[in-house]
DNA sequence: AAGTGGTCTAGACCACGAA
DNA sequence: TCGTGGTCTAGACCACTTA
């Protein structure tokens, strides 16, 4: 049983009137003063429920006006540890997992820098291709140390959501990421697997996930550039 | 003179003495506790300082532990409303401005939309390549009001950073944005200004940038996959 | 057990937008 | 002018890491 803090419980609050339509796109949420009185915390958390609900693109704030809905349908997830599933299952796609394959790898130079362990380690290789309403549209891998999944390997075919899985069944509660995203024209592989010409634009990217501060996977994403798109908040401005 | 919001000051020290080596990659910081007292602020203004460090990729926080600078030379200036150049520019490329060009079109309806404006409306449509130590690196457009920028069109030649002109020439402080991020493969004319190979890959982005709450630039760029890729933080995880 | 960051409160004053 | 969000304080207690 763990500690669910009380911004979270605002948020998901908030969130959930929003996505019901208890407040439209173009309403304005209750004054932070208001929120405040209505679940009984301090100004301090509202604020920080709130800051998440820009981070991912639901609301707009202006100050001496107030926080308005935005259209959100577009607009979803955006800066969270959400996994390339999940995002297109939000967006409405039918969703399969196909050739899902588990080995047990040794630790390249760049993958052991990313784990923080030490290389050759033997750690666990992840591997397999999403379709989207039958289209393929995207190749996973994930690399991660045995120890932090012990057995995963006999379980592939329970995967269905990654990140979701570890959570469930491993107790890994992922709380922030970083990724490298680029692009790259796919190779003779690549294009047979996603079923695209060879050349074709595919987004790639590098992903670290980490559990209060420490390295939990590095992921491996290569996705077809015309079926997907990456959306982000950017905040502030650094000169 | 705008006033500047003592998280920032905090913010600005500690990055310059990270970057200077004062704290070097691996050391902590000093405490939260420490740091109050040091700034003579409360300790909700150090956190806001050290969360936006965090955003950048300067430091990896661990509860229990404390505040530890990461290497941050290859990963800086996440999440925040950096241009191309500047993000270039930071990465020890000298950087020149090409074909700049500047012209008064209508609205179309995408940009307009993203502009909070009605179509047809005339903007300032802004055109350039960035080349990054001699390469053609990346090709930008800016579309914006005519209003918040006037005159901008007969002063071209004076623009090195487009946020920065608009910052210093025109009082803009951009303080947010939002970024749609995919790729594709070069057609004629990109490979011919960008000086690749035709099919080759390049990563778009869609810019809207903010000035509390409000648009104020549309952008759209286009970059050689191969001379550029983007770092993100990832902060949270929604299931 | 000691020390770190994570959450939270109840107030205060300031800056901006709209009427 | 008034109401909104933006900044800031001085405390408190909790959760995690390390020893």
């Amino acid at each position: 049983m763990s500690k669910i803090p009380r911004y979270m419980d605002v948020y998901t609050s908030l969130k959930a009137h929003i996505r019901s339509g208890d407040y439209e796109v173009g309403d304005f949420l209750p004054t932070e003063g208001d929120l405040e009185e209505k679940y009984n915390v301090s100004r301090t958390t509202i604020r920080k429920a709130v800051q998440s609900l820009i981070l991912e693109g639901y609301v707009n704030v202006q100050q001496g006006r107030g926080t308005q809905v935005i259209d959100f349908r577009s607009t979803q997830e955006l800066n969270c540890v959400t996994s390339i599933t999940e995002t297109l299952r939000n967006r409405g796609y039918e969703i399969e997992v196909k050739n899902i394959y588990i080995d047990v790898v040794k630790a390249k130079k760049t993958t052991a820098a990313r784990l923080e362990i030490p290389e050759n380690t033997d750690i666990y290789h992840v591997q397999r291709v999403i379709l989207a309403d039958g289209v393929p549209t995207a190749m996973v891998e994930n690399f991660m140390s045995m120890d932090k999944a012990k057995g995963i390997d006999q379980r592939a075919h329970e995967i269905s959501s990654f990140y979701n899985f570890l959570e469930a069944e491993y107790g890994h509660h992922i709380d922030s990421g970083k990724d490298i995203i680029s692009a790259k024209s796919a190779d003779f592989i690549e294009s047979q697997l996603l079923d695209t010409k060879q050349n074709a634009a595919l987004i790639t990217i590098r992903r670290v996930t980490y559990v209060n501060g420490k390295p939990l996977t590095y992921d491996k994403s290569t996705i077809r550039a015309d079926k997907y798109q990456l959306e982000l908040a950017l905040v502030g401005r650094r000169s």
